[in-house]
DNA sequence: CTGCCACCTCAAGTTAACTTTAAGTCAATA
DNA sequence: TATTGACTTAAAGTTAACTTGAGGTGGCAG
């Protein structure tokens, strides 16, 4: 058993983010010695994943899904690969964003927005990123 | 010339972020017709060139810095160039968390904290993500 | 000239993910 | 038994990146 102090030495995370993160039912603890909450070391497992999560750009929300209404530590294993499926096309995107930066830092056109190549790494990149060439639009 | 809602129609962004832009130093406005901001077209490259930039994780203030103080459209090359390189290192540990979180997936250990692939890709992942085996570490 | 309406400003509200603060509790030590 | 100090809760504060709302302005169509 270890107390909260001793999870935040462990873990590398500020005690009041595990008392958030428990509240936000992320992570739970086992008992109370008198006030103090007791967690098991599982509890360490869990909250590398969610390090690793958060280091993805994924909400907490969204790791809270990809644990299981969970016995004990078990993961779900299909949320944990649709996620990682997701963060593949994440990386894809920032592939092209990247080779766009570097294309954007070197190309001479006087304006990027007549290069082909430019444009069509604006479009790779995603959502209302890329402006229509002339005229109508979804506004919102 | 362009008013504010030609902007917005044409980059698909509110007119309210771009006032918010503006007020931020992301963009400027070359005039005013009344009290209406005037804009060239050139800010639309910018725009798409902001979005790109936040399509990457980069935050505002990171984005202004990408533009020189500028004589104009003039883009701080080396800045881009710094931040593609960044882009590529957050890439990579995309990539390592993606496989982590593949390998959490299918892996059967009882502990993933016992497996060494597992803490590989902890590892990889960054800073504070990592608990260590046991015992001292940095608290904050 | 009058009034509309798109735009304006400034302040306040919103969300996520926390931290900080104030006031209280209780196990262990002196 | 009294004090200490690490922990507790609840509420409020913080930051980024916006949006929303209230109240104002000024070209321009009629």
């Amino acid at each position: 058993m270890l107390d909260i102090s001793e999870v935040s030495k462990r873990s590398g995370q500020a005690a009041s983010k595990l008392r958030y993160y428990e509240e936000k039912g992320l992570i739970q603890s086992v008992g109370r010695h008198g006030l103090k909450r007791l967690f098991t070391k599982d509890v360490l497992e869990r909250l590398a994943l969610i390090s690793l999560g958060r280091a993805a750009g994924f909400s907490l929300e969204e790791i809270r899904e990809m644990f299981s209404k969970s016995s004990g530590l078990e993961i779900n294993r299909k949320k944990l690969l649709q996620k990682a499926d997701e963060l593949d096309r994440k990386i894809q995107r920032m592939v092209s964003i990247r080779d766009g930066l570097r294309h954007t830092a070197n190309c001479r056109e006087p304006s990027h927005m007549d290069c082909p190549n430019f444009r069509r790494v604006l479009s790779a990149a995603g959502r209302g990123v890329i402006p229509p060439l002339e005229g109508i639009s979804k506004n919102r």
